[in-house]
DNA sequence: CTCGGTTTGTTCTCGCGTTCACAAACTCCT
DNA sequence: AGGAGTTTGTGAACGCGAGAACAAACCGAG
């Protein structure tokens, strides 16, 4: 896990609770797992069938909501839909997050043609490429731009988080650029440690690693046999 | 992060120590910042400067590699190439992973061109995918196949790990059969929760998630300014 | 050989996260 | 209305992980 915790609690009035990061990290499971319960048509779920959905203790479910506040009704469970928009609102998806993606090759390609991200608050607002031969192509029906214009996107959408898709010797500068532009957040696929200011946030997804991580265990088990 | 502790220790003589999971997980990223190094020509190097290398504090380097057994020399440092061997036998990618990849949609096929798994101990050894229009097409050189030949190609290769890229649907399916032929790691792109028996180990990469949590960070910040 | 400077390995403490267990609260049936 | 059954929300206990701090160990100069 990252070295976050609990975000520091900041001083507004409303939304005062701070939510624990391993609370935060698991709210979009909670919340996939609600609406494939509200498509099953669902109304009503107790904190066991959630728990079960999402694939955890149901204890740590209930104690996770109740930061939340106080959704559920006892002796009943929580009201599906109702508990759905109210995690969703506390993550911040209820509304649309514009999202740019640099870097468009495999990996890029296919972010850009995943449909997942819309139905999930997200919406790409441009892909930007430092390859002057890719800016002929449309990929997923939004045109390849040159890396240039990073700073009239991010300025023209209000764009606040930023994707790196990039080989990992240019993400450290793709980085940077997005920080002077104003993107605080960065999801960051290349091989790479970002450094970042603190206020800005970065999350990693590393395949090599998750891959490594399972070549530990599985040498483990191999041990042991 | 999974609820998954510490391994529990297995009763063979060689290989006794049990590393925290937490330090397992960042086992991979020491290596990757030791082969960086490594090929900047660097051949010793201190806790310090390893651990700026790979965004940790450097108590918390000197703790996990302590896990692994006294490989530094104090007054100097650690040998940048024999620590690398030390981390990669640790982890078991001294040797090449087999993997087998199903569902070669928009992220199965930038998986399967993807060139650094193989650098990194892992080799693709076959592609499956359920339609039967791709079993025509050859991506990244290794043809696509149909799913019947998990079956067959798990015996034949001894793989263990398996990669899901499938729509989140079919993927419970997929980890069924997968885990019925053997394989006992399994890392899943799927938006989906996999139920597995326990000594299955599963990953999940699930983009969307790490969106989300970025973007309730993100709320925060707007929230508070 | 000794001493000062450097860096590791480890101990200790603190805080977060997980889980248990139960009182409070709600529904439904009689 | 009352009681049995159900389920939530939370207090408390416990274990793991992070980081500070320091003694032990090593190098090189003199
Ligand atoms: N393909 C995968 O499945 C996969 C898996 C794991 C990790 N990754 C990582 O994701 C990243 C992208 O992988 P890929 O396979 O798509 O690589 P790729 O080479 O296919 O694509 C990289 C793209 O980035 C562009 N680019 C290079 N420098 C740039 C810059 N400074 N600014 C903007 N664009 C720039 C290139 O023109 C290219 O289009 C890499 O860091 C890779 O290690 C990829
Ligand atoms: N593309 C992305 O960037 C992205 C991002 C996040 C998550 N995901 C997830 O990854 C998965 C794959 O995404 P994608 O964009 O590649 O989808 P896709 O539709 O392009 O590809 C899915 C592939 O799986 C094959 N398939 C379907 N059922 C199968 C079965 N039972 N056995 C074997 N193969 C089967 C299909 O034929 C298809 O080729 C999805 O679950 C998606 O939610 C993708």
């Amino acid at each position: 896990m990252e070295t976050r915790h609990a975000v520091t609690a900041r001083t507004s009035p409303e939304s005062a609770r701070d939510i624990p990061e391993a609370t935060v990290a698991r709210l979009p499971i909670y919340l996939r797992a609600l609406t494939t319960l509200s498509e099953q048509g669902t109304s009503t779920c107790s904190s066991e069938e959630l728990a079960a959905a999402a694939g955890v203790n149901s204890a740590k479910l209930r104690k996770d909501l109740s930061y939340l506040g106080s959704y559920g009704t006892r002796g009943v469970g929580y009201d599906t839909d109702y508990l759905r928009y109210q995690i969703a609102r506390e993550i911040g998806v209820t509304q649309d997050w514009p999202v740019v993606i640099v870097g468009i090759g495999n990996l890029g390609q296919a972010l850009a043609n995943y449909s997942g991200f819309r139905s999930r608050g997200f919406r790409v607002v441009a892909l930007l490429d430092a390859d002057p031969a890719r800016h002929e192509e449309v990929v997923a029906g939004i045109d390849v731009r040159p890396f240039d214009h990073l700073e009239k996107i991010v300025r023209d959408h209000a764009v606040a988080i930023g994707v790196i898709a990039t080989p990992a010797l240019a993400a450290q500068d793709v980085a940077d650029r997005m920080v002077a532009f104003g993107i605080t957040s960065i999801l960051n696929f290349a091989p790479t440690v970002l450094n970042v200011p603190d206020q800005v946030d970065v999350r990693k997804v590393d395949l090599s690693i998750e891959l490594q991580i399972l070549a530990y265990h599985e040498q483990r088990k191999a041990a042991s046999a």
